[in-house]
DNA sequence: TTGTAGGCGTTATCAA
DNA sequence: TTGATAACGCCTACAA
């Protein structure tokens, strides 16, 4: 039981392979009842041509990538949705992967530019510390989204994100405006190269502003280890183990909404009232942030211009338009019902 | 620039393409030094081989692809997790696609299946109808999952679901036991077949079977032609149209947790206090449900044993052992915190 | 309008 | 231990 392939049909049909392959591809420069009585019995048969075999043959393709690591975070699904729009308006098909925790975005990348011809690729989440020479390997153009970075320092490749240092501070400001002096922080990878440890560094620039100390106690990292951290479930932990610490606190801040939700009601089953007793904060704009009770106060990052300034340029670049460059986004700060004044 | 082959190793080696191949998939019948060398100049070139090429060649993979529609929905997140690593534990490797709301997942399977080489199949979300004729074609065997399926009504392809009516029947029962009686439902797709129609007809059932009458000013399905359906946003909607309606309830079934959360919010926004004004309960058991303030009362689908029971019969479809056969899991009343008495 | 043949990049078979 | 060569399934000159 081979699978059934070109040879078949066209032996099928009385006719050859290239016949049918005219066929499948509207080509032209075919007699229209031989189409039509080839269809018929592709029709019949079933017939699905390996993609594997016409991948094989092109050398070209009009699509573009994108690869999402941590797809559970809803922060991207908004995103993806426009990008794939924007893509398709540029006649240009998307190919959405997604990376799973524990694999190189970058090694994927450069598989996925061979096997599909691909022309353009967009990393969206990971890390944003790569192994040069891999990423230069690449010989499409790409683009980091929302990956974050450190605002002054330029790097060679295209990155489209918002100033998490600025915009962290702006919030803790924000909070510290609101008579806070005692603000935990909770989060991922505070300490390493990633967009935690950009979040972590504006917290501490607000702290530092305002004359206050930064407690130790105060700070909560995600366990390491697990494969998927940017969960409610995290938040929780974090917020709980903060909370029943015996420290003082009269806000979080949390690096994300999947935290802050998480937080909110660990402080709810502490019997705390928010914000009365607590403040909480967060961090991406997620739409459930909007829906939660009570609504989350938090950094919006301005999805849909992120998007449409990462394809705009990814397509400038292939187009040879634009070189690689990093666009900073403004956030906004929402204030909505999970803050407010120290009591 | 033409793409670096394995040719071009060979060249740089002073080799040929067999001895670069051998290197690169670990054959034993090659020189450890030579093998050293050309690994070498991979490394030093940064060669990636082209998974279209070998796809082509390969006839047998031992790999299995999840297919997901519906990717937004938090809910099946647990699932995949689940699987995955139950297929790895059987040595195969998990190919994870997206389909869109817009494809055929059995057309995306059956390019998969020749494209890959894959063993088996796994449908999550989607409808539960299908052109039998395409599923004829899919020579490999293939489960459905979670989709729902009716008790009695048996298939002759495999289908891993919980008795979405009885299940349904339970908690709009549950519902009237706490003294209500007009009770509205929110749901997607309610009249044509799919996982939505089976939990009407579960509400259905609980209403006459309790000598209720089923009141269309009640039922509120949300609107076609979106791409993705089950979100927050399309609950909110649903319910804050059905609460400004006019029409009397006390309490709110979602077919869904997504639409609860948004079902609460539009009471909450709407003045109402939950459960005290009006119980809004859900459908699916997803872990944001668990921290929503209040913690939602759902039917909890169990997601762990489904994924188990999933993999388990396609594996054992594979290896001939199972015949393809419907199983129904029992699924689980959560009461929480989001339903209470009729005041 | 249709058919023949060569090649896309890789692996496997068979000789050497 | 290595090398030449024939597939894998499809597309596309080029020839008819």
């Amino acid at each position: 039981m081979a699978e059934t392939t070109i040879k078949d049909i066209a032996r099928l049909c009385g006719c050859s392979v290239s016949t049918v392959s005219r066929a499948l591809n509207n080509h032209p420069d075919i007699n229209p009842e031989t189409r039509q009585k080839i269809m018929q019995v592709i029709r019949e048969t079933g017939f699905v041509p390996n993609n594997s075999a016409i991948n094989l043959k092109k050398t070209d393709s009009k699509a573009v990538a994108l690869l999402v690591k941590g797809i559970t975070n809803p922060f991207f699904n908004t995103m993806i949705k426009i990008m794939e729009h924007r893509i398709e308006e540029n006649h240009y098909s998307t190919i959405l992967r997604h990376v799973e925790a524990d694999e190189e975005e970058v090694q994927v990348a450069l598989e996925l530019v061979k096997e599909r011809r691909l022309r353009g690729i967009v990393f969206l989440g990971g890390n944003f510390v790569h192994d040069d020479a891999m990423l230069r390997q690449l010989k499409v153009p790409f683009v980091f989204s929302t990956i974050g970075a450190l605002q002054g320092e330029p790097s060679w490749y295209a990155n489209v994100a918002v100033d998490d240092v600025a915009e962290s501070e702006k919030m803790v400001d924000y909070l510290i405006e609101q008579g806070h002096r005692s603000i935990a922080i909770i989060g991922d990878n505070l300490l390493t190269k990633s967009v935690g440890q950009l979040r972590f560094e504006g917290y501490r620039r607000a702290i530092a502003a305002h004359g206050l100390k930064l407690n130790p106690d105060l700070i909560e990292e995600a366990p390491q280890g697990e494969s998927e951290r940017y969960t409610i479930e995290n938040g929780y932990r974090m917020a709980w183990k903060l909370i029943h610490s015996g420290a003082e606190m009269t806000a979080i801040f949390c690096t994300a909404d999947v935290f802050a939700i998480g937080a909110c009601r660990a402080a709810a089953d502490a019997g705390l009232a928010i914000p009365k007793d607590i403040s909480i904060v967060g961090y991406d704009g997620i739409s459930t942030g909007d829906f939660y009770i009570p609504r989350l106060t938090t950094v919006r990052q301005p999805v849909e211009q992120m998007a449409e300034a990462t394809i705009t340029l990814l397509f400038d670049m292939i187009s040879k338009k634009r070189q690689p460059q990093t666009i900073l986004m403004p956030a906004e700060l929402v204030i909505r019902e999970s803050s407010g004044c120290r009591k």
